[in-house]
DNA sequence: GTCCATGCAAACCTTTTGCACTATA
DNA sequence: TATAGTGCAAAAGGTTTGCATGGAC
């Protein structure tokens, strides 16, 4: 069974959620949510605009931006920014709905991972400082395994010991 | 003894940087610095121009953002964004170098707070992930105290339960 | 037929860059 | 005096918006 048909249903749950909206549900709108649905990878506004000139037709950026928006709306897909500039985009239908990023400062490659700590963080938060959490992020900066072995170093720089020589 | 004084040898230190690096101590560098180790808040780069308004005179847009690039990579001050659209920047010299960050989805209040739990997070995908952790993110986005009291709901919209209706 | 979406281009916002001029060391 | 910084304005890059046209229901 070939992924597109897969996660067909996925295209069918943001249809539903056009109509209970009372959206039109066009074809450009399908297309983009395929795009997304049917990829496991985080994609950037252009990653998506390629895949639609491969499948669909020639799709303007401003109905990717603006459906890209209906689909965080849904709920259906994250939204997510990496500081590279841009955002990223993620289906949240995964058999791990919520999990963490470990980012490769090398090749930037993105590792996704689950952290039930975090859980308790928000506990603690919560207890500690009154503060009702609804959603976190926690991403984990560094070296993938294959840079590491590489032997990738990254650049240091900067006051060596800013606090003890003030 | 006024913060100014006591905030002082941050300055000093951001000094000795630049001397290190061969590059020039200029006012307008020295003020910039002044204002960001004077603050504790996450300040973006309109913030830092209003307050150089006020009090040395007009300084170029370009030259705050070429002097905190310097900040960044002299290690005393930290580069965030938390998906505002701008980056905020915080120096690292206060008591808690290393902090995680509460955010309020409903007045934008930044709380800061500690979390060891993340130092287990990172030795766990060292071993299993086989990454090397450098830095990590950990933020939390919900209601602060005060505007949970004060009653505040945020918007759910979105597919109830789109997993189980797929 | 009524809405709303689309596509294009222009606008917007933050950040970066080129260049003539000025200040540091 | 050599070198690098500053300020201005223009450019760049991602994202948003206005508006005439076209598609969904």
């Amino acid at each position: 069974m070939s992924l597109v048909s897969t996660r067909q249903p996925f295209v069918r749950l943001f249809g539903r959620y056009l109509r209970d909206e009372g959206l039109p549900v066009t074809q450009q709108r399908e297309a983009i949510a395929k795009i997304v649905f049917e990829s496991d990878e985080h994609l950037s506004v252009h990653d998506i605009e390629q895949a639609l000139r491969d499948r669909a037709g020639r799709v303007g950026k401003a109905t990717i931006y603006r459906t890209l928006d209906l689909l965080v709306r849904s709920r259906l897909v994250e939204e997510h920014d990496f500081g590279e500039g841009f955002k990223r985009y993620e289906h949240r239908l995964s058999e791990h709905p919520i999990h963490e990023h470990l980012i490769c400062l090398e090749c930037g490659t993105v590792l996704e991972f689950e952290s039930n700590e975090v859980y308790g963080v928000e506990n603690r938060v919560r207890r500690e400082h009154g503060f009702v959490p609804v959603r976190h992020r926690l991403e984990i900066y560094g070296l993938c395994r294959d840079c590491d072995e590489g032997g990738a170093e990254l650049p240091v720089g900067g006051l060596t010991c800013p606090i003890e020589t003030a």
